[in-house]
DNA sequence: ATCGCCGTCTACCATATGGTAGAAAAGTGT
DNA sequence: ACACTTTTCTACCATATGGTAGACGGCGAT
């Protein structure tokens, strides 16, 4: 039972995360939430006049969630794009194997309305506008390689959250979820995305 | 109306890889399916005795399919692991562009009950095998990037498939689903991988 | 004390969904 | 023509689910 002001809405967002995000938000029933939280169905929707608005809401925090981790890496790394890319991807992964739902969550955007897509694209936008910008400048500078930089964020952003998603395709490839076993991954991810984008 | 014999079982079989693969498993029903085949309910559970045993036979035909696709993919290009690859992006993106739901459904796997992704991975795993065991030799004989190769097959299917079924982040830098944006979309893939793996 | 508000709960409801039982078509072989 | 099998359909059913209505209890202010 949650007693402090305000602890049942954010438990409930957080245990709306995980479930969206590992499940699928149509595999997941109210019940399911107020059961995980430790409430009754009806105080979900006390907080969240419907599912939609619930997902509305998951999907908004998860995404501010997200971009402050990345703002955070980037601002703490030096001014070098390979240096800051490799920042991002350390900052990202952490929370991602540990919670493999919140990218999971973005990853399952694109099963959802179009209308729930939009207001998170919306959202969104500003922060891929930057990296996409900052891409292209360096691309003209000659520190990384020459491509199409839209596409060039759009590929990276799928290699990580691919990767860091499909536990059954690391699992096909016999990867062990152990403390070496994920810094080997940082390791590889990194490496990749590094030979993908040098000059 | 289906006539010919074994027509409807097939048909059953093609809709449920649409449905399943863009919605997602959870959110598509039995009506869904039989509405899209234009036949009643009950005959999609004539022909699969339950939901979870529908999407067993969906998985296994789509892995198949796929398979056949990459095989022939490789028997076709020369012996070289960089035009291979190529090769494979090229067949593999073709399918994946013109029917998303394709790889949306090899994604959806992750969501899954354990066992269904067991029996998928274990019908999947000689193929995965042959690929790591060919990026490892290629990268002893310096034609391939020094690396782990069962990462390596796993982030450069993170990267295709990813980047062919989630159109939310491909929206979000802009992209097109023209004729010109695919061709930049295979050319920027191919470019990507290619760099990513090159000695 | 008690009034009023906020948060949570119990009791329901309408609908959707996976699945069963068995009848009606539609072939198929003789 | 007739028996038999295969395929499809029309009822149903039990359950799960999103959502509504309203009661109950705690708590601060007067």
């Amino acid at each position: 039972m949650v007693t402090r002001r305000g602890m049942t809405r954010s438990a409930i967002l957080e245990a709306s995360v995980d479930l969206f995000g590992s499940r699928g938000f149509s595999a997941v029933s109210l019940d399911d939430i107020a059961g995980v939280v430790g409430v009754a169905k009806q105080t979900v929707l006390y907080w969240f006049p419907s599912k939609d608005e619930l997902l509305d809401a998951v999907l908004e925090q998860t995404a501010l969630e997200l971009a402050a981790v990345i703002e955070a890496a980037v601002r703490s790394a030096p001014d070098e794009p390979l240096a800051r890319i490799e920042a991002v991807i350390k900052a990202v992964l952490r929370p991602a194997v540990r919670r493999p739902a919140l990218l999971g969550l973005v990853r399952e955007v694109s099963r959802l309305s179009p209308d729930h897509a939009a207001r998170l694209t919306d959202q969104v936008r500003p922060f891929v506008r930057r990296a996409t910008d900052y891409l292209g400048d360096e691309m003209a500078n000659g520190r990384l390689r020459m491509a199409d930089p839209g596409l060039v964020v759009a590929l990276a952003y799928a290699t990580v959250t691919g990767i860091a998603t499909e536990p059954t395709a690391l699992q096909a490839v016999e990867w062990q979820a152990t403390t070496t076993g994920l810094r080997r991954l940082r390791r590889e991810l990194t490496e990749f995305l590094l030979a993908a984008l040098r000059p």
